[in-house]
DNA sequence: TTATATACATACAGGAAGGTATCTTTACAA
DNA sequence: TTGTAAAGATACCTTCCTGTATGTATATAA
């Protein structure tokens, strides 16, 4: 068919990324066919072509869809400059896990992204975007843990620069561990109370 | 040619592997030819269907060779069974990480196995030995946090099972952000101290 | 010495998939 | 009413790559 109205258009586009994203998880990016693709989403490779591109921007059309829990995170931490840092941090972190876990389709993406995907040199965009969050994120960490020692909050072994890196570590360690699945857990209620344990650790201890 | 000694055609095996490491690293697997790979290796396809059935059975044989972190770390663990297993473990990874660091193969083949391959169905195989690897070393950790609580050498708040998988998915999440290159870091260098540190905040505290 | 299995090389046939180019239909503007 | 461009459908072509089949030379056992 043809000519529909933009708003048609725009559900053929969005059935378009469902589809990839369902095919991208089941056969992986590069056995993936447009065609299977297409048909899945009720179309031809026609429409693919015409929305996206190529293969390549389509990949990264759906790259687009998938709010990054690194800037998620930042968001979150943002706001509320004196809040207890420790305690505001722990927080964020039981909420933003909460809040993947509730969103199947963003486990999904995240999955494509770590396990069904090669990042050879023409997926830089997407790798480049994770590397820009990654590294504000990074710094928001940093600075979390610089209000804290301010504070007179953070233990006296702990540096901000090192325990902003070990956290960030933490984080993408849980993350990746939940996503292999090996592990078999529950995100929201494994990391929360472990990462809670850890800050309170971190955090200065009152003299008993 | 045909029929060398037995010495020459291990040989050969080795170089086709060493030749698919890098051409899988180049272009990753799906996107990798066999015959690019014969001919990095000096011989052609045929060597390569010989040696390894299909390509599945070359990138298997590929990862037969990478010796996991875990399998490691568990070998470095398990003996001596009355040293301080705080102080121990410590030890351990910072001599594996160091480890690591020297081995830029072994760097190679886990960037291969993270971020050049898709992890569908047909590679079963790989990810069963990294779930078993995974299993096993996990249970090593929990067991040295449990020797730890009972040598009293655990601080209260920390439970030897919730201890053990947060260590894991920190040294998960090190060694995943190292080999992502993002956060630009030494594995040896950074990784020692910081886990020094944790465990000396997870030990318990001596009464000050 | 001969036979045979080994260790490859080469040739062949085939499919699958992607890109492009060319239709076709329809919303919408003039 | 008609022209035009958006939104796809179809057709075609070309490129790659894989598996298999077969050829062949040689190490080695008998």
């Amino acid at each position: 068919m043809a000519r529909r109205t933009k708003q048609e258009a725009d559900e053929t586009r969005e059935a378009l990324l469902d589809a990839a994203e369902q095919v991208f998880l089941e056969r992986g990016v590069a056995r993936a066919s447009l065609d299977e693709i297409a048909r899945a989403a009720g179309c031809t490779r026609g429409a693919v072509h015409w929305h996206f591109r190529d293969k390549l921007g389509l990949f990264l059309a759906l790259d687009e869809r998938l709010v990054l829990l690194q800037d998620e995170l930042r968001e979150r931490l943002c706001c509320d400059p004196n809040r207890p840092p420790l305690e505001h941090m722990a927080y964020a972190i039981s909420a933003a896990m909460d809040d993947l876990e509730r969103d199947p389709r963003r486990k999904r993406l995240l999955t494509i992204m770590l396990q069904r995907c090669e990042y050879v040199e023409e997926m830089a965009p997407a790798l480049e975007r994770r590397r820009a969050a990654d590294l504000a994120f990074r710094t928001t960490l940093r600075e979390h843990f610089e209000r804290a020692e301010l504070r007179g909050e953070l233990a006296p072994n702990w540096k901000p620069e090192r325990a902003a890196f070990f956290f960030y570590a933490l984080i993408s360690g849980f993350l990746n561990e939940w996503l292999r699945g090996n592990a078999g857990f529950e995100l929201a209620a494994e990391v929360g109370p472990a990462v809670c344990t850890f800050l309170a650790c971190v955090a200065q201890q009152p003299a008993s």
